[in-house]
RNA sequence: GCCCGGAUGGUGGAAUGGUAGACACGCAGGACUUAAAAUCCUGUGACCAUUGCGGUUGUGCGGGUUCAAGUCCCGCUCCGGGUACCA
């Protein structure tokens, strides 16, 4: 310990008032010396790899708990990290404590943007750049006193892992989906069709290619000039700009790879139900997966060989459909147009998809569309309508035409009202109100709802569904279409195929060579890693493609019979990496297979993942979906990878803001009675709560808080400013306030005096053991923030007490340490224990001292409190009610009525007048 | 628009349908100190009363269920997050 470290306000005002001391002093001292204590014990803890897991299949009781690892930014931890990270460490220590395996592990998902664009500005490689960011977050990671076994620590960027990731893109590749057993299958045992089979070569392999859940192909992508990468759909803002660089996207056509996720939609779907995962976001992977089920109806175009296919949920409302509508993109349009509507209709092709380039999702705008001249013929009716162009029709869902009926579906009615198009009402609505349902029957209004088929019959088609509700309606015409063969009941799921390729350097490689003769080939896994060419300068190829289309020699390939080939040039998007590291951290250093079966069917699953709710969608729906492809390969023994998934809530901070609006930095600002002033100008400014950011001038610092006021103090507060889900604001005046707790916990535990041998107050143990309750059923619970308060309330009655005993002082250190570790280690070495405190057996709370004889009882009058009485426990009713009854303040209330007694036994007692 | 959250003192928040405001911050008063900091003690939702007891009111708004509602139900308002014409 030096003394020029010693920065918090403690100490600077301790140093002010004494005489230079020397170092070996301060550890006599009564204060609580976080700085000391937390070197030391991380050294302690690094020097006897305290928290190195054993694969020790022998104790049956595991737990694997998971941070969602991070990407190592330039700008280091910041305090939204250490809120997670201490939420899984205090479960993870407890878990130790209550005699579980526990695998706690870190590491970081380092591929990415932002370092191959400082290295495009400076130069400097990325990788380079990424290794200082990770030894930057390790630090600080360290500094925090967090449990992780720093043995399985993984990087995404290091060949020793990337190999598997390109090991399972060959997996992916390999394998179809059987709908007939529902799961995905070897490719190698994919039926071929016997006329594919006799189609010859170039047909089979056409096939086959159309069956892997990994496959290569024109895309419609969108594409950022600006950052000269590929993006996927969902990270195109709805402004069409680029979620990372806020520039313009714009649509390219590009090969690229895909992965057929939808293939799992259905699993997917239906495994949710059984995660332990909050139910807002199974709400939105539900959504995500966008399942809906109706049918696929066809539509004969009028006077021509050509059938329009539709999706609809709502087949009952075929009597209903007045026109129908085909997406710009749809290759029909081109094909049914009539000649004198051509120029029109390519103008608005053309048109559309500019705009849709440059404002596709302004919601205000009106629906636009033209009438193509063909006819399409409804089969319920045989009646003609009218087929249009429109682009609120989507290409990419169902079968990019709809048929549209405007009396029962908002967009179809806007689009109708606007283009003077019939309006056909076939359901009388189930409302009261007389003059809506006339509105809604004339077809001046739209309804969606349920109701009574009207107009629904057609005695030709031998059809009628009048009389009917919705659902009996759905049932009967779904059935009439099969029967009459011109369409089918259907699934369809909003979930597309995910763009798997981006044109960047720093990333996977994928495993693969494109030969000249057109045909693909994958490396063999036993070449694998293939690794990243060693780039001198990183900047995007030609016709955006990857950096990597400069690596000459790196590109280009020559099999055995002379054959060339080129390299893919993609590279796997940062989901890749980040899609199952979780079970990489089962066995990290295995460099003959993906990980030990033996460890992973001992490991898995996660028991607890915690992390921000951002990652809702993209990369846990991801991720399932690899472990999904995995289980059915038989490599991993789970269906689902996360058992138990919570997300915390961001850290916000206080701002300020002049009244013209201009930011001042928080540290410029003093406080007057509840008023925020700036410290320079002295302009009174507006309090306000916001993201931490740059311009805001609100960011926290972790090492800046480490610093004044401990990891310990950090880590504690972090868990007690409210519940672990919440967004809340971070407020520096609440650390020191928990300081001030780990101050006198430690003053009244290291002084030797307050220390007794013997027979514990009665009223000290009765606190312990509420505290042992409420600690472990909040910890179980990820109530973090009650159970800091718990361990106040504990020490607040000691304090006042002034004296424990050395028993109940170790079972309290017991319950510290989970959440202040450095201290737990401090106090149990301080009470003379010589081993760490980490594998001490977690306290049980004792009935016996929890039951008291007598209990305040609060009494109520017409439900409102009035006044309490000592009762004794499990008094029998009459008596309580006696006794309430002949209490003076009682009788204040009751005057001369006969009043009503309720009696919740030990709980309350109401009297009713 | 739709979906999901949320609204409790000056502030962060606590509360199996059963004492609203635990715990903490802040603030006020006091002790210690030459003084300050730190530490310790006391008080602290609002309003009325205050010599003592005490009373009224109170969990975004309006209704309802109940002996009893922050908690359950119906109808709103506002705030935050997600999403974008999915037929």
């Amino acid at each position: 310990m030096t003394a020029s470290p010693l920065s918090s306000d403690i100490f600077a005002n301790f140093f002010l008032i004494s005489p230079p001391i020397s170092p070996n002093l301060i550890t006599d001292m009564k204060d609580y010396n976080f700085t000391e204590i937390e070197k030391k014990w991380q050294e302690y803890w690094e020097k006897h790899e305290t928290f190195r897991t054993a694969d020790d299949f022998s104790n049956p009781n595991k737990f694997y708990v998971l941070d969602m690892y991070p990407y190592p930014s330039g700008a280091g931890l910041h305090v939204g990290h250490p809120e997670g990270y201490t939420a899984t460490d205090i479960v993870a220590r407890y878990k130790r404590m209550k005699g579980f395996n526990v695998l706690h592990p870190m590491g970081w998902d380092a591929f990415g943007l932002p370092a191959e664009q400082y290295a495009i500005q400076t130069g400097t490689h990325p990788a380079v750049t990424t290794r200082q960011n990770c030894d930057t977050f390790r630090r600080q990671i360290k500094e925090l006193g967090l449990s992780y076994d720093w043995e399985r620590e993984i990087n995404t960027t290091d060949p020793g892992y990337f190999k598997w990731t390109q090991w399972i893109f060959i997996k992916l590749y390999n394998t179809w989906y059987d709908q007939k057993t529902d799961r995905g299958r070897d490719i190698n045992e994919l039926p071929i069709p016997l006329d594919v089979l006799k189609a010859g070569d170039e047909a089979r392999r056409k096939y086959i290619e159309s069956k892997r859940l990994a496959y290569y192909d024109d895309a419609q992508i969108w594409y950022c000039p600006s950052c000269r990468i590929v993006c996927a759909n969902e990270e195109v803002l709805n402004d069409g700009t680029h979620e990372k660089c806020g520039n313009r996207v714009v649509r390219r056509n590009l090969k690229q790879w895909m992965l057929r996720i939808p293939q799992y939609a259905e699993r997917l779907l239906r495994d949710l139900d059984n995660l332990d995962w909050p139910e807002g976001i199974k709400e939105m992977q539900r959504n995500w997966i966008g399942r809906s089920t109706g049918a696929e109806v066809d539509f004969k175009v009028d006077g021509k060989k050509d059938i329009i296919s539709v999706y609809t949920t709502r087949p009952d409302t075929l009597f209903g459909a007045t026109y129908m509508v085909l997406a710009p993109e749809n290759p029909l349009v081109a094909i049914i147009t009539a000649p004198d509507k051509k120029k029109e209709v390519e103008a608005y092709i053309n048109a559309s998809s500019l705009k849709s380039e440059l404002d596709r999702t302004d919601l205000s705008k009106e629906k636009t569309g033209v009438f193509t001249g063909a006819y399409a013929v409804n089969p319920v009716n045989n009646k003609k309508i009218p087929v249009w162009v429109a682009d609120y029709v989507l290409m990419g869902y169902g079968t990019g035409a709809i048929m549209a009926v405007p009396a029962h579906d908002d967009r179809d009615f806007e689009f109708a009202k606007k283009f003077g198009l019939e309006i056909r009402c076939i359901l009388s609505p189930d409302v009261t109100d007389r003059e809506q349902k006339e509105r809604i029957i004339a077809g001046n209004e739209c309804w969606t709802g349920d109701g009574e088929y009207i107009n629904s019959s057609d005695n030709e088609q031998g059809i009628t569904l009048n009389g009917l509700s919705m659902e009996k309606g759905i049932a009967t015409i779904t059935n009439w279409i099969e029967q009459k063969n011109i369409g089918i009941h259907r699934v369809n799921y909003k979930l597309r195929d995910w763009l798997f390729s981006r044109q960047r350097y720093w990333g996977e490689p994928f495993p693969v060579i494109h030969w000249d003769d057109g045909r693909i080939t994958l490396m063999d896994e036993s070449e694998l890693p293939l690794r990243l060419p060693d780039l001198e300068v990183i900047e995007p190829g030609e016709n955006g493609e990857s950096p990597l289309a400069n690596a000459t020699e790196w590109l280009y390939v020559t099999d055995k019979d002379g054959r060339r080939g080129r390299r893919e040039t993609n590279t796997m998007p940062q989901w890749a990496g980040s899609c199952w590291y979780y079970l990489r951290f089962i066995d990290p250093k295995n460099d003959d297979a993906i990980f030990d079966k033996a460890k992973e069917k001992y490991w898995m699953p996660v028991d607890l993942y915690i992390g921000g709710a951002e990652h809702a969608v993209l990369h846990l729906l991801y991720s399932r979906f690899w472990h999904k492809v995995l289980f059915d390969l038989g490599i991993v023994s789970t269906s689902e990878p996360f058992l138990k998934l919570f997300n915390q809530g961001m850290i916000l901070a206080f701002a300020y803001e002049t009244p013209a609006g201009a930011k001042v930095s928080s540290d410029q600002i003093s406080e007057r009675d509840g008023k925020y002033f700036n410290s320079e100008t002295g302009e009174e400014v507006k309090q306000i709560v916001a993201k931490m950011s740059k311009s805001l001038k609100n960011v926290i610092n972790p090492d800046d808080v480490v610093k004044n006021y401990g990891a310990d103090s950090l880590r504690l507060y972090e868990m007690f400013m409210g519940p672990l889900e919440a967004t809340k604001p971070w407020d520096d005046k609440g650390v020191k306030g928990v300081l001030g707790f780990l101050a006198r916990a430690y003053r009244l535990i290291a002084s030797e005096e307050n220390i007794t041998r013997g027979e514990e107050d009665p009223e000290i143990l009765r606190s312990l053991h509420q505290l042992i309750r409420k600690a472990t059923d909040d910890i179980e619970n990820l109530h973090f923030n009650t159970a800091v308060s718990a361990m106040m309330i504990f020490l607040n009655t000691v304090i006042k007490k002034g004296k424990i005993t050395h028993d109940t002082a170790l079972t309290f250190i017991k319950i510290l340490s989970p959440f202040a570790p450095h201290l737990g280690e401090e106090l149990w070495h301080l009470t003379g224990k010589k081993y760490t405190i980490a594998f001490e057996p977690w306290p049980q709370a004792e009935e016996k001292y929890l039951r008291t004889d007598t209990f305040e009882c609060p009494v109520s009058v017409n439900g409102k409190m009035r006044f309490k009485v000592e009762l004794p426990i499990d008094l029998p009713q009459e008596e309580v009610k006696r006794i309430v009854l002949s209490d003076e303040r009682a009788k204040k209330w009751i005057g001369t009525a006969t009043p009503k007694v309720i009696i919740v036994p030990n709980r309350i007692v109401n009297i009713v007048i």
